[in-house]
Parts: structure tokens; C-alpha cells; sequence
RNA sequence: GGGCCCGUAGCUCAGUGGUAGAGCAUCUGACUUUUAAUCAGAGGGUCACUGGUUCGAUCCCAGUCGGGCUCACCA
């Protein structure tokens, strides 16, 4: 489909961060003459997909999505998953640890799958988990297994050129190691035909011409190994470089970790007869008290838990925003994240410069296609604070408060809204519910209830709330809650409803409190009152 | 030590080369028997510091200080 022109010449100009780095891959091909653009994502088989995975294939895409408006040629995204790294330590999520004890230091694809399952593998089975995690999120991908192209060979003749190439690249090597690797240190690793491991063992020969390199094996025999067809893989960073090479690499980006070893990567790259690929180097998330993100720490959010609180599109807005700033990931930034989505959203029919909408992240979020918006402008914050208030774990009972005051709102006509509905609702049952304090009722106070439960009682079900209110307020009209109103009469102080609040709800405000009664129900709130005055609601003290 | 990022209102953060913004918090007032799913308004910032470019800098450049992260043979 073609480019309309004067999108392509806005993506030219726009300062958003897909475009600038879009810009940077049509440098490149300006400058090659090639007729593709290959973008590569790279994935550690050895552990589940999560977050972070989520936002380099996100990040990556929106790349991709800007470089289509500004260039005709075809793109490619490739997964590509290391499966056949060694599994060097027993992961801790699986059932059984020592059933995998003989299997340490062997190819993630030779390694049975703890999880049954049908997989052939460990390392498929991991893969499949990928797949199935990126496919949740239709994106559009290649997926590409170590295993399978070294196997058939896509490596070989590159394989071959890092054995021409072998001094050169230990010259690159050597330097960045310390003085007792420098000693063993070999870019390939062999995988041992007798055990099956793979060994990181000192190379005694290698012989570009046939082939091979000679080398000791786990019981002390010398051997020579043809490096092709997986019989050999490459260490981690000449496997970098060998890859972007062997495929034709165009664009990569990685966290900050690699960021030091990305020269090196490339000049691997590089002696094997390829330019290095563009790069962007995003910065890795924090936790709430700045500390960093690992798996192995559990600290921060999984997406999990981001997506049982809010939805794809709140989490790809957060992946959009500012991927050189190191920000923090945990639950307080759902919230904000949704809203602001709403907002770009909402703004972005209404944007009619092109380069305004190119800076619009629904722009990037939807690759040039966001949804309209829905109509009524209830936010994410309003429906957490509704769900605290009306003290429901009920849909129906939120959109009966909603529809109080926005008739025309249904669930129907607002799935997204209602999406949103359940999102606070959960939010309530797990973060606001567990921090409720139910204070026990004084003597006093629990007179005043039990009349007050008396009094419900003399009200049919289905009452209005405005009767039931006037009901709260004869009720409240007592010692210690009367106050003189301006006109003389007397009124029911706030510190009754206060009272009410913290007793029944656990909560310091709650909504008006006859429409609460209207909605819970007079016999639900009859049996809530008998039992804050029984103490059951503060439990045991 | 190398690299990257940050330093804007009490807090969390937006923001643009042309006398500073939001949310929350605080305070004041309004909603006809006053509870906060409401509304109106107020206070509060030498936009870290010092130079430079410019008619003009919070924004660009250089440096300083402060804070954070990352890399040292794990991929």
C-alpha cells in the first residue's frame, strides 16, 4: 500500500523516538543499496518471557511500524531465541530441580521438559511459551531457534569465515577478559559427542580448511570437530556477531547491559564480512524503591499483574514513553498509564496536523491505526476511587453508580469502560481491601446502629435512596451527632456518617449513604450493621 | 574508572527557544435538613549551579555539583 506523501514527508521530520531511529535505518539502506530491512529481538530461552520481553518486541515494532511510512521496502521481524545455550544452573520454577541435575551444561533443546507436556525439550517448550506470549499480543514476528539454524546449517559458512578470521576475532576478545580466561579462552564451543555438553574448553587446533578444531574432551581425548551443523556453537559475544552477520541484521536494540559489550558484538560482526547492525540502547526498569528489575528478585511487576489491573494498551504506552529513562515499574504507574492512554486517545481525532499525530504514542501503540476513541470521560482514577467508595466487588453495582449520574453509559455501548470496571474492581479486592480497618463500635455507638438497623428495617426493599436517607439522618439525630442547622433546625453532625463509614466499611468516606443501602440492598446492610455490632467485622483484636 | 540517564510547586511528574503546567496534598468558599464520585477559587517554584550561543534559554552548548543505573570475564 502506498505511503501517502505528505506522511511520509511529516515521518521524515517527526522527533518522535521510533522516527529518529527509523531515520537511522533508511541511512543505512540509502547507503548498502539493500532491498530489506531484517529487525531482530533476542531471547534467553533458559526462563519465562515477561516484561521486559514484551517491551523490546513492542519497542522494536514501533521502530519498524515508522521506518514502513518512511521506506517502501519489506521488513522482517525475527525472534530469535539462544535454545541452545547450555543450561547452567537448574531453573528454580520448575517441579521437579533434581530430575534435571544430569542434564546441567547441555543445549536447552536437549534437555528433557520437566514440564511434560508433549514438548520435545526444555528449551521448545520454552519457545512455545514465547510464541504463545507474543502471539497473545498479535505481533507480527518471525521466530527463529538457535538449534534449528545451526542444525541446518545457516551458520555454516559464516562458521567457516570465523575460522579464517580466528586470530582476528581473539584479538578482539582477549582484551576483555581477565587473565585466567584469556588462558581457555576459545570463541567455540563444542558440543561433546560423548556427553552431550557443551564445553568451554581452550581450542589446540583449528583448521579453516577442513572444517574443524581439535580440542579435549570432558575425558581427556583429543578431538576434532566439524564446526558445522550444530556440532559447535559460538560464546555469547562472537555468537552476537556471527548472527547479525550470517542473517543480515539491520536493527537490534537491547537494555543497558549489553550496552558496553554492543562494540564489540559489532566488531565481530564486522570481521565476518557484514556492516554491524543499528542499534538502540533502551534503559532498564526499576522498582518502586529504584532498584532494578530481575527476574531473580521477583521485586517489581510482572505482566501479569500489569495486565490483571489494566489493559495491552496502557502497558504499550508505558514501553512508548521515554525508553531512555529509567522508570519505575510497579503498581502506582498502572493508573496513570491507562489514563493517559484515554487521553492520546481521545486526542487523536482531533489532531489534524500530521506531525501532531505522528507524536501521539496511540499513533505508535496501534502502528497508525488507533481505534476511536469511546464517548464520556470517565477515568481509571474515578472508577478505583467509585469501587473504594461503593465497597463492591459487584460490576453491576458499578455501573449502577455510574449510571446515576451518566445514564447513557452501558456496559454495551462502553466495553472499553467496562473493561475498566472490572480492572478497579480487582484493584479494590487486592490492594484496597486488605489496608480496610474496621474500627469496633463504643457502647454508645452500637445503640445508635442497632437502631439505625431497626429503623432500615421499617423500609421496604427497594426503597428510594432519598428515603432511606432521611431515615440515616432521624436515626443520626441524637447524642453525640446533632447540630444546629443555619435555619434553627436540627441537623445530623458528619462525625455520624463518619462513624458509619468506619465501622461498616472500614473506610474513612464511602458514597452518600442512602444510595449505598439502595444498592447493597436493606437487608444486606441490616446483617452488616449485626455484625459490626457483634465485632466480627474488625475480627479478632 | 568507562558509559548512560536524571536534577521543574510539599509529593509524583508534564512541558516548549519568547514573562512556567497537571494530578495529588494544603487552604478558602459553594452545593436549601452539609459526609468528599461535585463545583469555584487561593497559596506555593531564582525550572540544581556557573559560564556561553541568542534580541531573548527552563529548553541548545560547555563545565561544576548532586543523585541513580549499568559494565569488570554470566549469557
Amino acid at each position: 500500500m502506498p505511503v501517502d506523501p505528505a506522511l511520509r514527508a511529516a515521518a521524515l521530520e517527526s522527533k518522535a523516538w521510533p522516527f529518529e531511529e527509523a531515520r537511522k535505518l533508511l541511512a543505512r539502506v540509502k547507503r548498502t543499496g539493500q532491498k530489506q530491512v531484517l529487525f531482530e529481538t533476542g531471547y534467553g530461552p533458559s526462563g519465562l518471557p515477561h516484561i521486559g520481553t514484551f517491551g523490546e518486541v513492542a519497542r522494536t515494532t514501533m521502530v519498524r511500524r515508522a521506518f514502513a511510512l518512511m521506506s517502501d521496502l519489506p521488513t522482517r521481524l525475527l525472534c530469535f531465541s539462544d535454545d541452545m545455550d547450555g543450561m547452567r544452573k537448574i531453573p528454580e520454577n520448575v517441579p521437579d530441580r533434581k530430575f534435571l541435575e544430569p542434564y546441567l551444561q547441555m543445549p536447552l533443546t536437549r534437555v528433557p521438559n520437566p514440564f511434560g507436556g508433549g514438548y520435545e525439550s526444555f528449551g521448545h517448550h520454552n519457545n512455545a511459551m514465547l510464541r504463545r506470549f507474543l502471539d497473545t499480543f498479535n505481533f507480527d514476528y518471525e521466530f527463529a531457534s538457535a538449534t534449528d539454524y545451526y542444525a541446518a546449517g545457516r551458520f555454516d559458512d559464516v562458521l567457516i569465515r570465523a575460522l579464517e578470521k580466528y586470530d582476528d576475532i581473539m584479538a578482539v576478545m582477549l582484551p576483555t577478559l581477565g587473565e585466567e580466561r584469556q588462558a581457555t579462552y576459545s570463541p567455540f564451543l563444542p558440543i561433546s559427542p560423548t556427553s552431550g555438553r557443551v564445553l568451554y574448553v581452550p581450542m589446540k587446533a583449528v583448521n579453516p580448511k577442513q572444517g574443524t578444531i581439535t580440542f579435549a574432551d570432558e575425558d581427556g581425548t583429543d578431538i576434532t570437530l566439524d564446526v558445522r551443523g550444530g556440532r559447535t556453537k559460538l560464546q555469547w559475544k562472537p555468537d552476537f556477531g556471527m548472527r547479525w552477520a550470517a542473517l543480515g541484521v539491520d536493527f537490534e536494540m537491547f537494555g543497558k547491559d549489553h550496552q558496553t559489550n554492543a562494540p564489540i558484538y559489532d566488531r565481530i560482526c564486522e570481521i565476518l564480512g557484514a556492516p554491524a547492525p543499528e542499534h538502540y540502547v533502551y534503559e532498564l526498569f526499576l522498582d518502586e524503591n529504584g532498584q532494578k528489575i530481575s527476574k531473580s528478585k521477583g521485586n517489581g511487576l510482572t505482566i501479569d499483574e500489569w495486565l490483571t489491573y489494566a489493559d495491552t494498551n496502557s502497558l504499550a504506552l508505558f514501553m512508548y514513553s521515554k525508553p531512555r529513562e529509567a522508570k519505575k515499574l510497579y503498581f502506582d504507574v498502572i493508573p496513570r498509564n491507562v489514563d493517559e492512554y484515554s487521553q492520546f486517545l481521545g486526542a487523536y481525532p482531533k489532531q489534524f496536523e500530521l506531525k501532531d499525530r505522528l507524536m501521539n504514542p496511540v499513533w505508535h501503540i496501534h502502528g497508525g491505526h488507533p481505534p476511536a476513541p469511546e464517548s464520556g470521560n470517565v477515568t481509571f482514577a474515578l472508577l478505583l476511587n467509585l469501587a473504594t467508595v461503593a465497597n463492591t466487588e459487584d460490576k453491576a453495582v458499578m455501573w449502577a453508580f455510574l449510571r446515576r449520574y451518566m445514564p447513557d453509559l452501558t456496559p454495551e455501548s462502553h466495553p472499553r469502560l467496562d473493561a475498566l470496571v472490572g480492572f478497579a474492581i480487582r484493584y479494590f479486592q487486592d490492594f484496597v481491601k486488605p489496608g480496610k480497618k474496621y474500627r469496633l463500635p463504643t457502647t454508645d455507638e452500637a445503640v445508635a446502629l442497632r437502631d439505625l438497623a431497626a429503623a432500615l428495617g421499617e423500609l421496604p426493599e427497594g426503597s428510594t435512596p432519598e428515603a432511606i436517607q432521611l431515615k440515616v439522618y432521624d436515626v443520626g439525630r441524637r447524642d453525640p451527632y446533632t447540630v444546629t442547622q443555619k435555619d434553627g433546625s436540627l441537623g445530623v453532625a458528619q462525625t455520624w456518617f463518619n462513624m458509619l463509614y468506619q465501622v461498616l466499611l472500614g473506610e474513612e468516606r464511602g458514597p452518600r449513604f442512602g444510595s449505598f443501602v439502595a444498592l447493597y440492598g436493606i437487608a444486606n446492610t441490616r446483617g452488616l450493621i449485626d455484625k459490626a455490632v457483634r465485632g466480627e467485622l474488625a475480627g479478632p483484636v
